[in-house]
DNA sequence: TTAGATTCTTGACCTTAGTCAACGCTTTAT
DNA sequence: ATAAAGCGTTGACTAAGGTCAAGAATCTAA
């Protein structure tokens, strides 16, 4: 029991339904941490993890951690911090899932991706997997991107994006289910 | 800035929708706390909170609370206990509503609340709220009641519901989209 | 009691997006 | 080079569930 730290590399953090599909919750990029909840509750972690590649992971054991949580009082900060930006996350893939339909949720992703940047994006992580993270199956997403394109908002090839019409995509995003 | 105890009543915390329309993220109990994530993002809480009913909350500024975080080591580790809660409810939320349909979250809502009392239940909120609560529509709820009701899953009079047929229903929580 | 306001229920309809199946395109291995 | 394996794309089909609209039931107030 403890938690890791990715050093290196990508770390999807995932859920299986019982026909062993799989719902990607987060992706851990390196410097971020994975598995905290697992020392409060009862031990389990709520859900599974994989690197994505070889990745480099710190493992920090609990025995001792809490005491250095005990003792210091910044570290514990710090990861309280962390842990309200998940829940953050978790809160908005909540409120994404209820409210946006799927070529919002695409939207949105690509423009917190591409954080105000105009230049073509790289996806970091591959198309399956990103249908996976955004609560669809490939096909949807492979049909959403296609539209998207259609639409001239975005430019695809390969796992290069380019944001044709930034404004448009903005709106997108922040549109409703048949607002 | 700063976060709440409920003390008394029932507090909802929801997102809304740019039309108006409410997604109710959890429902706060005497006891509980909720706009901790507030403290250390940028100040601004993710989510809205309302009170049910006349409630009693006690507010703990952030000022001073950081400064007993940084002291005491106890209530920081209680504090990430109660955020690595959240966050698995939070988790199990997403894998609800990308895994299972509405009669599946409906009867995993149900077994959560009965906590194993095989006797009647009153449900605590309005069955709209419930709706919201459940990630879909007070009409769908509806229908997805009587549906149970007529196949002898439950019974259902006003805020009363009954399960009959506790094995069933359980099966019926764990059922996948399909499977 | 009656009127008004909520909340719940039901019906008819329609859209989104998931499933299944087939095929194309790359990449890796033999 | 050819096979094999993995991804990605496309088409046809289907159904879950959301929307709209109308009616029933329940609650509150005068």
């Amino acid at each position: 029991v403890g938690f890791f730290v990715v050093l290196d590399g990508k770390v999807k953090v995932y859920k299986l339904s019982q026909e062993g599909k799989e719902r990607i919750l987060h992706i851990i990029h390196p410097g971020g941490t994975f598995a905290e909840a697992a020392i409060f509750a009862d031990g389990l972690y709520p859900a599974y993890a994989e690197p994505l590649q070889s990745s480099k992971l710190l493992f920090l054991p609990k025995e001792g951690f809490l005491n250095l949580l005990m003792d210091n009082g910044r570290i514990s900060i710090n990861m309280i911090a962390g842990l309200s930006k998940f829940l953050r996350q978790f809160a908005n893939q909540i409120e994404d899932l209820t409210f946006k339909d799927v070529p919002s949720r695409l939207a949105r992703y690509l423009m917190v991706l591409s954080e105000g940047v105009k230049e073509s994006l790289e996806l970091p992580i591959s198309k399956s997997q990103l249908a996976s993270n955004l609560g669809t199956v490939s096909e949807t997403l492979s049909r959403t991107l296609r539209k998207l394109s259609e639409d001239d908002l975005i430019s695809v090839s390969g796992k290069t994006v380019e944001i044709l019409d930034f404004e448009r995509l903005e709106e997108l995003s922040e549109k409703c289910k048949e607002g």
